[in-house]
DNA sequence: CTTGACCCATGTGCAAGACATAGGTGTAAA
DNA sequence: TTTACACCTATGTCTTGCACATGGGTCAAG
């Protein structure tokens, strides 16, 4: 089948399959006539487990080590395990992570239903954000991390409100 | 300030305040001398209400909108409030998706702690996914919608886990 | 003057695809 | 046959928010 078949029978865009054709994840023949890839029914197994692992979160080098183990005949079961547990661990700090903000916007919200807005002074640009943001740092120790911000892309920096 | 200095003041690395300089969020001037950048106090200010924003989930882009509108002298409160309540919007959406994959992770390992491995056949890569997919699927509406992943660079698909 | 420790600016890399571009395919009408 | 049009394809570039790698500069000690 082609691309879009493909994606279409396991409800993904042709670029996602594209994407792990690219990369080494699927190995379809090629259509001489065309150059049209061309997928079997094993390609479309195969991807179906890559797609059910990106739901659990697994990265896509998780992925990949998973499908290496497997082709060489090894069973990758452990190898799920140990990633479904670092996984779910993550995933945790990410829940807290996501709850704390959750609460600090709602607070932010909160805390502004009375104050008014107000032209900014020359070194501020929002008293709101700048106000909040005060308040912040007295729940933060000031060693240095040197990470507040990064890693994963994302936010960290567990500012505890409550 | 050079750029470790203000990014020891603010707890972050000089790769972040070299990324928002490069960017345009902040002007230092230059040391003719040595071409090092030099950063002043209402620099120090400027970034410390970006990393605020950050650590509010803000993206870039949006605060490059806020100091674009504080740059032209107006105040930014009403666009900061516009997105916080986005953000929360987002976060709730954020939150509620990261404890269903909690769960299902959860549910995951549960399911597993009597199952044996097993060697892949050759459809299969790890029984103990394939298996839980299917379990999935039947949760799935049948819609082709054409991003069941994707979107957000993060995993979507709300697979209900109770 | 050279060594070493630290500092800097700039270029490239990363995840996981989405989007844009340029062109091929296939059926139907002119 | 040609043209039109909708749909399909492969490949290249873009995204986020920095981190890392590279190549070189600075400055005090020896």
């Amino acid at each position: 089948m082609k691309v879009n078949e493909l994606a279409n029978k396991l409800n993904i865009t042709s670029d996602t399959v594209r994407f792990y054709s690219r990369n080494g994840f699927l190995s379809p023949q090629k259509n001489p006539n065309n150059g049209y890839k061309l997928y079997n029914v094993k390609d479309q197994h195969r991807l179906q487990f890559i797609i059910s692992a990106r739901q659990l979160g697994f990265t896509v080098k998780d992925i990949a080590k998973i499908l290496q183990e497997a082709d060489q005949g090894h069973t990758a079961c452990d190898l799920v395990r140990d990633i479904v547990e670092k996984k779910l661990a993550e995933t945790e700090r990410q829940f807290q992570h996501t709850l704390a903000l959750r609460n600090r916007l709602q607070s932010v919200i909160i805390d502004w239903q009375n104050k008014p807005n107000k032209a900014p002074s020359s070194d501020m640009i929002c008293h709101l954000i700048e106000g909040f943001s005060e308040h912040l740092n007295d729940n933060v120790t000031p060693t240095k991390t040197h990470e507040s911000l990064s890693k994963h892309g994302s936010i960290n920096k567990e500012t505890g409100n409550e």
